[in-house]
DNA sequence: TACCGGTACTTAGTGTTACTTTGTAGCGGT
DNA sequence: ACCGCTACAAAGTAACACTAAGTACCGGTA
């Protein structure tokens, strides 16, 4: 039986973390981190690895490589146009349903 | 691609479902149109009836066959304990979700 | 030197869920 | 006799978050 919340999740975190990338570039590690701090502290490494190299074929960031202090090199995502775009589909598909659920809500 | 609101209704739909039994208990045909009333137009009707099926199976409601005026007899749903117990982890969660995405859109 | 913890990314496999499509079936109206 | 509406069922598909395991590099410590 799955958790409730990692339901909820799909397909809000991209752009979860679609706004992160907005807010200011990053890498995969440092995303999950940000994640943390942000709140989201039940989100798994490897989701937020796997949803990058989705949204990097998908062409709305860019990637660049940067080598790190300590560890392998660093990729950071960077949204582009498009990715901005994205952004603002999904600010727009979010304020929908969520209104929609506020809504009901308040008559239960 | 999937739709940007379909991937979010994965989640949320079945608290949906739930909340609108708990103001009065229904069948699916039943369901798929209020649904529609409520702004839920792009919801399929055999997607409603699938989860009824698996909320069905989970015991989270009860089940009565009524005959219909017209068509095969519907079958009732009708939210139990479990199920309430279950609509209030749902607003709980969505909180949660709803809550951290707001904070993170009024910084972007 | 050998080991451990933290950083950083990769990949293969799993479970859940909403959608699509198709089918069955009864009823009333023309 | 046919059509449209009501009402449910079931098989197959796509998408996505998670799990688990692995690779690799670095600094510190015993």
């Amino acid at each position: 039986m799955a958790n409730q919340l990692t339901e909820m999740l799909k397909g809000t975190l991209e752009g979860i973390v679609l706004a992160i990338l907005a807010e200011q570039p990053a890498y995969g590690y440092e995303i999950t981190t940000r994640l943390r701090d942000e709140g989201f502290a039940e989100i798994a490494e490897g989701t937020i690895y796997a949803l990058l190299v989705r949204i990097e074929q998908r062409g709305i960031v860019d990637v660049a490589k940067v080598p790190s202090e300590k560890g392998p090199p660093r990729k950071v995502y960077t949204l582009n146009t498009q990715g901005e775009a994205q952004l603002a589909e999904f600010w727009q598909t979010w304020r929908l349903l969520s209104d929609r659920i506020e809504h009901l809500r308040q008559r239960g």
